[in-house]
DNA sequence: TTCCGCATGTAATGGGTTACATGATTAG
DNA sequence: CTAATCATGTAACCCATTACATGCGGAA
């Protein structure tokens, strides 16, 4: 599906193009590797949600959503519910206790520098993009708004955290 | 890793307990199925990481952490850096362009009214739990409070996108 | 004695990563 | 001519879910 949708914001992509856009915009939010895709395409042609629309030199393919695929992203888009995700980070502090009081501690700190480090990432990747205010990019911009919100939050909550961890 | 962690924490458990525990305090974090936990419970055993302490009637089998399966927790959650995590709600966001502004506004709406439901269920998990002050019960209040900050932080982030979106 | 909960496992299938493998264009 | 980039694909392996399959023990 995230591959149909790129597609479908970027028609007359390529793999290659696609596999850039999934590295620039997509990194954080839905990692995805060159194999698997390359792979899907072919399932999304076979299934007839996306089409070859031409094709280039080195074999390069240039694909378009078919309208099918089109209502098939959007059924997605409305009808399905997000699964649930599982978030490493979380798994790991619930753990800690292995690692002892003050153990648990220092690793919330190391975290909280973590966090912050990324979020200046996502602050000069904000700052680099020249955004139009076209309906993609707004979305793009609101995306990655709530990234530096989660970074931001994580930040306070660790260091509420070891606050809690320190008490009686 | 989950299934080493929950057995230091909680010794003597058997796999039909584990699940519980994955059910009732993970399944937010960290969501394992039945299938996938009796396989990782004999790949552990064979690693030398657990080991069986005690077997019970209908052929319940109690777990123990070795020392090795200690060492092997504390550099996972010490040495080893959290992967990347995808986010599935996000990457709708994103795709949303295809249901137009409109529709992605509404979209919004109704995620910051499932999270608002969502909340709710995690406040009266924790109101129904009773805490000690144990380190293992702190950390699973400081891992409840991320999710509770998380999902205030998603509402407010919901209705600013709403208002992004409305814009000129 | 019957039902519910405890308790464990396997098989089929699909999703995902790593590594391997290959070759065409183009810019310098 | 040579290196970087463009461009695609396959194979082996692991992780994960769904569904199937089985049976004991205790309480009513």
């Amino acid at each position: 599906m995230a591959a149909l949708g790129l597609i479908a914001q970027h028609p007359r992509s390529s793999g290659y193009d696609l596999l850039k856009i999934f590295e620039r915009s997509l990194a954080n939010v839905w990692p995805a590797t060159q194999s698997q895709l390359y792979g899907e395409l072919s399932r999304l042609t076979d299934q007839g949600l996306i089409e070859v629309s031409a094709t280039g030199p080195r074999g390069r393919k240039e694909y378009l959503a078919t309208e099918t695929g089109r209502t098939a992203l959007r059924d997605w888009l409305t009808e399905e519910a997000a699964e649930p995700s599982r978030h490493p980070l979380m798994l790991k502090v619930f753990l800690l206790s292995e690692l002892g009081r003050s153990g648990a501690a220092d690793y919330l700190a190391g975290m909280a520098a973590g966090v912050a480090e990324y979020l200046e990432g996502l602050q000069r990747l904000e700052e680099s993009l020249d955004w139009s205010d076209s309906l993609d990019d707004r979305l793009g911009r609101i995306v990655l708004e709530w990234g530096k919100r989660t970074c931001r939050m994580q930040i306070e909550w660790a260091t509420w955290a070891q606050d809690e961890l320190s008490k009686p």
